[in-house]
DNA sequence: GCTTGCGCCTGTAGTTACTACAGGTTGTAT
DNA sequence: ATACAACCTGTAGTAACTACAGGCGCAAGC
């Protein structure tokens, strides 16, 4: 079959069939053609399109982001040096959120490990949270 | 001062003022008495609520949790295991979060490497987006 | 005494990236 | 003939705010 409807659109690419016609409607995903009773009838560059999306999506690029790539695609304009740099700036932000998430990670043990965790009805997790100050960057 | 506007109180926390009165509206913060002309009058009690509110946001509660967190507090009910336990809990989804990045960064990596960025018309990242498996876990 | 301008007020809409209906048509199987 | 699944449109809801629009209150400068 190289044509079919959302449904097995849907099945192929693992991709929410409301988020397919949300695409179309953000202008992702071209309008397809449809059938006599206004289904939607896809094909194969469809698909690969979509894959493209759900993928790039995948890897934390923004929907600004794959909407960029997409239109370098689209043009057939592309350099490597464009590509390469919107997927470096991606992982420069992937790797800040790591380091941020690692910084809560430690106040939370903090936090954690000064509470004894017992039935008494006080505990240090409410006092710092009640502090002035995170214990974000622990005092050396 | 003992008493203070909404903008004092902006400053001094460091939350936004349309985020004051969010948190109001949805119940985080009690209504402020006001004054002859309807300004809003805080004092003391509402800084340390809206300062543990922020530093809970901070440390990535959702605010669901900080509700709960809140509720434990001022039903002074609260037990040093039940909030250990939200911590706990909240730890672990920080945890996961940086697992999944880290999966993220590693698939970027691979990407950033295959590719040499110079001024072709071609390009290995756009290849694998396209592709049908994403190196989000790398074969051994 | 008037006006400029800031800070406050309410209420609504926008943000990101979808997801979940409600209410209606079509296609298929028994 | 009648279920029932799959499709359609359009709107509203999610998290957690943020950004206006349009309008008072109040102090200072001319």
């Amino acid at each position: 079959m190289t044509e079919f409807t959302i449904g097995e659109l849907s099945k192929r690419t693992d991709v929410n069939i409301e988020t397919i016609r949300y695409y179309e409607k953000i202008g992702l995903l071209p309008h397809p053609p449809r059938n006599s009773s206004g289904y939607r009838i896809y094909s194969a560059p469809h698909l690969e399109r979509l894959s493209f999306i759900r993928r790039s999506r995948e890897l934390g690029f923004s929907q600004a982001e794959v909407r960029k790539l997409l239109t370098l695609v689209d043009e057939h304009q592309y350099t490597c040096a464009e590509v390469r740099d919107i997927t470096v700036k991606q992982r420069l932000t992937v790797r800040n959120k790591i380091k941020d998430l690692r910084k809560l990670e430690r106040a939370l043990t903090t936090m954690i490990d000064e509470c004894a965790g017992g039935d008494i009805p006080d505990c240090p997790i409410i006092d710092t949270l009640f502090a002035h100050d995170l214990p974000l960057q622990a005092a050396p």
